[in-house]
DNA sequence: TCGTTGTTTAGGAAATTTGCTAAATATCGA
DNA sequence: TCGATATTTAGCAAATTTCCTAAACAACGA
């Protein structure tokens, strides 16, 4: 009888974001720089406000964040915060031994964690 | 107009099956020996079904692997195919320079790629 | 073989997600 | 200030997910 986690927290959300192939393009995209909404939304055979949509998920996950200058609102990756949730979660799914697990094991006695989980 | 993975695609059902905390608890559960479903169901306050249901999702998504032996049947954790997936993602999506990026890099030049993206 | 235990399948209701169009909001440039 | 461009918000329909109960299937032990 393990008691979940809350809808709200930031791994479900996170979790959440990324179940959506849509939204795993877009943070692809953001890995390389930073865009636009209109930017985003052209390259996919979707509507702008569709588009729009995920990015508030994506946002409210944590994963990216936006800045509006001038006319347009630019989009991108908060750094880390997609690499946490992962480790945290690989922390706590991976089989030990693994190689992943050995990594994120070896990030974490670095220190610098901000515990996503 | 990226054109999008179907939802078959190994990588979509690994990400649709860790959008729900109820499936991420199991494979946590798992990622340490090998239970047979009630001793899973017996964790959590929800039928046998459902829990039975999310099984077969972790099961279709290449994540846990089942075994029956007797009267009962276990599951497993299948080794790398988590990992080789979030690899894959962390691949496309992380920006480059972090930490989860690097150490992903040097996995990948090792050889042993599955590539389930 | 029968009854019991372990697990899945079937069918259905409630909640959530996803996409759309239309309308609202914000900024720019004339 | 007006009109055009950029983006989000609102409201809604369709599809999907999640959970349940009841029934079916499988294997054990008497």
């Amino acid at each position: 009888m393990v008691s979940l986690a809350p809808k709200y927290r930031p791994m479900q959300r996170v979790f959440e974001a990324l179940a959506s192939s849509v939204r795993r393009q877009i943070l692809a995209y953001l890995s390389h720089t930073e865009l636009n909404a209109g930017e985003i939304a052209a390259r996919f055979a979707m509507s702008k406000a569709s588009i729009s949509q995920h990015l508030s998920i994506l946002e409210a996950a944590g994963l990216v964040e936006s800045e509006r200058r001038g006319q347009f609102i630019f989009y991108r990756q908060v750094p880390d915060n997609l690499v946490n949730a992962l480790h945290g979660f690989v922390q706590e799914a991976c089989p030990k031994g693994r190689p992943l697990k050995r990594e994120s094991a070896a990030l974490a006695e670095k220190g610098s964690r901000t515990d996503n989980r």
